[in-house]
DNA sequence: CCAGAAATGCTCATATAGAGCATATCAAAG
DNA sequence: CTTTGATATGCTCTATATGAGCATTTCTGG
């Protein structure tokens, strides 16, 4: 309260838990859903919750029965038009998680959903002109075109070469929440009121696929300076299996022996001493991660000319 | 809700807004108090406040009379112990604002506080010994001395070396949680109980300290990323005043000539065509921020080795 | 005119990142 | 037993970025 002294007038409120629980398996980046699909896990933060984290948790194992591992709060927010039964504001408090699918027949009607299916341009795995050119990119220099001054068009097509590698900017795999809201901005998805002008994309219940959206993001952005991805790993992988993971997260192709490079500059992994001729070809050899880094080195590095032993 | 039929048994909870507000004047960070300067500008979130971030807008502004500019979320928490009048769990919502300090006088007692006031170790721009070696490191390794097992005892020295730039680490100024964390853990602070070892840090109001270091962290590691120092600088300045505020922000002094050009590589300034002569020396001249950079470029980069047209 | 305080210009060595070329090593097909 | 297809791995070369300093220039205040 914002005064120890006299009790708060404060309204009563909801706060609802949701979860954004993520795995990768047979390359593709995966999101758990309930229902039909379409919905996160979550639920009422009650005061039998010993913490925001932990009714989280327990609502994803009670709905999907599928363990949580590593997590992480997103964002939370309160959206002015969702109230509950008793008109209550809402306050969601929404996580991220980072798990191994674990394929367990007929549970409670849980499921992962290929993330692209519900942002398809943001897979730019596959060779050849990528939808945000193809398919999106016309409806939006429309919109912009759309706007009543020039100085708005002016904005508009800016943020449009930024966000969607346009007019000769590349292409940032991070801004995947300000894709959507730019779409959502252009009444592209359906979400936004009409039938989201015929773009691809699966729309999700209430703002799910914003705060998918933000998941992504976030995880996006986070896999480039913290070792995050071997949450998602089995004990032991392939260097090329590694690196298919971080593809699917990414969304686009990595040089593989830069990414190599990369990967034992930074003392991440070390041979089992196993290979693994799996996939045909060469056979692989195996690695696993040294979790040891996370305790030895805080993270990577500065961006700001220090000055040392002053 | 978490689901859209039936209505939720959800118990009313209570939601607080608390706001990390921040200045830097005379090259000192400064956060905006309330009362005595122990704690924050807070207050709850009720159905008249438009959103999350408008509510904390107009407490801070209600509390203090002072404006908020740039304004970003930090994060949700639900302390197990803190409950309101009507014994409600609180569920705490903390927002990180970035502004310029407005010397008025005797607004309702709102006043700023050097961040060094409650983290006096996180300051280490003066030269000679820093107090993390000279005052913090010793009662610390008693603690990890004293723990049970070799085990955690090797755990904790680790701990301390990375959090603390111990035994050869380097120092890294965006650790600033986990060192108010590890001091806690340590029982080296007045809030975890007893009276704090002798550790010097004025305490705050409740957990106010930690949600404070916590906007810390998250400035000096944003710095690094994004121009957000702007925000925090008048109209127009000189490099070095520029340099200054980084510094007291990162609680290290920069390398001049580098940082230079870092600022200038990234077109993030341009000159106003004035100069100013205002500390002695040679006259400097004076920079605007070039805001368009904002919507030019999204941010830095990669980090990961991708492959450029497939 | 001189000392003090910055502002500025440059240089050099060392990382890091982006792109490719060349081999090595296996499984399976023929 | 050889060929083909698929990787796995090693190395090189070129930009660019970063960390550290040295050397000048340009003012203000005695």
């Amino acid at each position: 309260m914002h005064d120890s002294g006299r009790p708060t007038e404060s309204a009563a409120i909801a706060a609802e838990l949701i979860a954004v629980i993520v795995a990768v398996t047979d390359g593709q980046p995966r999101v758990l859903t309930i229902g039909d699909g379409f919905r996160l896990p979550s639920g009422p933060f009650v005061s039998g919750h010993r913490s925001l984290q932990a009714g989280m948790r327990s609502w994803v194992e009670e709905q999907t029965h599928h363990p949580v591992g590593y997590v992480e709060q997103l964002y939370t927010f309160a959206d002015r038009d969702r109230t509950d039964a008793a008109t209550r504001r809402i306050v969601s408090i929404s996580y991220l998680g980072l798990t191994r699918e674990i394929r367990a027949a007929g549970n409670l009607g849980a499921s992962w959903q290929s993330w692209y299916r519900f942002f398809p341009w943001e897979d730019r795995r596959s060779p050849g002109p990528p939808m945000a050119e193809e398919r999106l990119a016309p409806p939006l220099r429309a919109w912009a075109d759309a706007a009543d001054t020039e100085a708005e068009r002016r904005d508009r097509r800016q943020r449009l070469a930024i966000n969607f590698g346009l007019d000769g900017e590349r292409w940032n795999e991070d801004l995947v929440l300000q894709r959507y809201e730019t779409l959502w901005e252009a009444q592209l998805v359906a979400e936004a009121g009409v039938d989201g002008g015929g773009i691809p994309g699966q729309r999700m219940l209430h703002d799910h696929r914003r705060i998918l959206a933000t998941g992504i993001a976030r995880l996006r952005a986070k896999i480039k300076y913290r070792p995050v991805v071997f949450e998602l790993m089995p004990p032991a992988f392939t260097l090329l299996q590694l690196q298919r993971t971080v593809e699917a997260l990414a969304g686009r192709l990595l040089h593989k022996q830069n990414f190599r490079r990369l990967i034992d500059q930074q003392d991440l992994v070390e041979e089992t001493g196993e290979v693994t001729s799996e996939t045909g070809g060469r056979p692989a050899k195996l690695f696993r991660f040294r979790g040891e880094v996370l305790a030895e080195r805080a993270v990577a590095g500065s961006k700001l000319p220090v000055v040392r032993a002053v």
